[in-house]
Order: C-alpha cells, then structure tokens, then sequence
DNA sequence: ACCTGAACACCGTTCAAGT
DNA sequence: ACCTGAACACCGTTCAAGT
C-alpha cells in the first residue's frame, strides 16, 4: 500500500481550503490534524505551490467524476440540470464550506500560477458540462448553451457563497428556487 | 481638519481587501503605501477587527449611496435594474478586484463578528433595494420580489467571481447577458 | 522510504514608550 | 494628539540526523 499519508494531507488540505483558502492553508495546522509534524508534509508535498496545485487538481477530478455520475450522454439531461445545484449543496451542508475553486477564485491575486492552471480547469470542465447537458436538454447551438452554462455556473456558486456568509443553507435554496422561478434553470 | 490620515488607511484597506480579501489584508503594507509607520496605523484603528469593520461598514453606506442614487422610488425601476450589474462590474474594471463583501463571504470563518455583521449589512441593503425596485417594476407580491432579489443578488456576485478567476471582464458581460437571456434581469 | 528537531529569514500584531 | 521601536507569535522552508 502506497502512502495512505499523502493522501490524509491531501483530504485536510481539501477540508482546510475549503473553509479558510489557499491563503488561510498552513503546514502546521494540517500536521497536527494529521498526527505529523509540519516537517514531514513536505516529504509527500515539497512546497504550498505543490499541495495547493495537486488540491484543486484533485478537486476538479471530483467533480467531473460526479458530473459524469450525474449525465453522459444519457437520458433526461433536464433531470441532470436539476441535480446540479445539489453538488455546490453538499459543501454547505459540510460545515458551512465552499467549493475551493469559488474560494480560490477571489484569492486570485494570491495564486501560484499552477494553482491558477487548476482553478481554470474546475470552470472548464463545469461549464462544458453545463453545455452538453443544456444542448441536450434544449436543442440550441452552442454559442448559447454556453452562455446559459456560464450564467448556470455563476449564479450556483454566487448562491453557495452568500449562503456561507449568513451561515444559512436556506439562503441556498431560496436563491436557487429564485432561479427556477425566473427561468434560468429547469423548474 | 481631523485626521486625513485615517481617511488615507481606509481607502487603502478598502482597495487592499477587494484583492487580497480580509486575511490579506496588512498593516505594514498599508502603511508603507500611506507614507507612516505600520505601528502608527493602530492609533487610528486599534485591532484588524476594528479596521475591517470600519472598512466594511463605509462599503455598504457608500453602496447605499450609490443604490439610492440609481433609483430611490422614482420613474422607471426597470431601468434601475438594468443598471445594478454595473455597480459590480465597476469592481472588476479597477484592477479586477471584487465586492469587498463576497471577498469577506468566503472567508466567513476567519471573520471577527464585528466584521461579519457589516458584511450582513451589505447584502441586506442589496437585497431590500431589489426587492424594492422589482415591486415597483413587476408589481409582485413581497415574497416572490424577496426572493427574485436574493437571486439576482446572487447571481451578480457569482457572475464577478468566475471573471475574477480568469481576469477576463468578458466573462461577467456573457454571465449577465446570460442572465438576460434567461429572464433572470430584465432585458 | 519516511519522519523530525532545530534553525532560518520573514512578516503581521501589539504595546509601552517616545515626542 | 500622534507616532515608533522592539518584542512577540507565527509562517514556509531547509537540512542534517534519525528510524
């Protein structure tokens, strides 16, 4: 069995990211919760650039692992549309967090460039999903399929984000129902 | 005339915190772009608390003042809400830097409560201005109007972060175009 | 292979002391 | 009233030494 350590710190660095970002990320921290010292991580992980990048690169894996869980290709793509603000759902319900990328979004200015490289590619593969699923479910061209997926995009995660602020998951709900409501997404 | 130094602080910690966000933020940088000491910035503001406090509360008066400004029950709400993206879009223009307040949502954990509430008091005069200029505009009841606002609130913040992420204004151009598109905002 | 103590250079924050 | 020196706590990183 290869290093069941690199990955602890890779899933509290996970945790740790999602609730304070990149910035808020530190070594000793992420040691003690580990049972290690600050020293050893960066055996498994050389420097913050390293475990920020392999992190958010890991985070995006995720997702587009349950996105394709979610619909590939298969029937009821409106049903899909559905179930996607449930992903951005799950880390509120996780102790008020945020999707990392959404942190790390803001953090912009702050980010290695290989960080920055795995931030991008969370959009990428979200929004050519969003994509696919809308052509599928709508039949229109692409040029708006990806409009209405970047507008999807934004506002699930500007939803995910004014919730945290309050604490309050209901805020979540509201402001997706909000979306249904208006028309943005499948009701 | 009081203290211009004070003023100096908070405009510099306001344009600070719209890039690197509350834990960002720094004294010593602060002060060296002041022209003191980082010491003396304690005189005027004691802790960080105090001063991301401060920071906060004059970023939603100033964005009340420019709300009301924009429509305050007058002629034409539609026009009104037409307009609001730009509020945020302004951010963007000024050296892709975002809402001080979805900054600070992010770091919700990381947050004195002094800070946190401001930050709540940002969103709720979003929030009761929208809900205000969509009775005006659509004429429907409180409740639906309350939560078309947190959705459009929502959804603009989001549309910010993602161009935020790829430093590309175009980005927030095509979410709210989205947007339109949808019948979210008003065309 | 994997871990650690100790040290390094650096930085934000605080407060007693200065003028 | 207004400012600062200096101490303090903490950070990412390195590296020689340990198992």
């Amino acid at each position: 069995m290869s290093s069941n350590v690199r990955e602890d710190i890779m899933a509290a660095a996970r945790r740790a990211a999602q609730a304070h970002g990149y910035t808020g990320l530190n070594f000793r921290e992420l040691a003690a919760e580990i049972g290690i010292k600050s020293a050893s991580i960066h055996y498994h992980l050389p420097t913050k650039t390293d475990l920020g990048a392999a992190v958010a690169k890991r985070y995006w894996e995720d997702s587009q692992a349950v996105l394709d869980s979610l619909w590939n290709d298969g029937a009821d793509p409106a049903g899909a549309l559905r179930a996607y603000p449930g992903t951005f759902r799950q880390s509120l319900e996780n102790g008020n967090r945020i999707c990392l990328c959404s942190f790390m979004s803001a953090e912009y200015d702050d980010l290695p460039d290989p960080v920055r490289t795995e931030v991008s590619a969370f959009a990428e593969i979200n929004l050519a999903w969003l994509a696919r699923v809308l052509a599928a479910a709508t039949g229109q061209d692409a040029a708006a399929c990806g409009r209405r997926a970047s507008a999807i995009f934004a506002a699930v995660a500007g939803a995910q984000l004014m919730a945290r602020s309050r604490a309050d998951i209901a805020l979540f709900d509201g402001a997706i129902e909000g979306y249904r409501e208006a028309g943005l997404l499948p009701a």
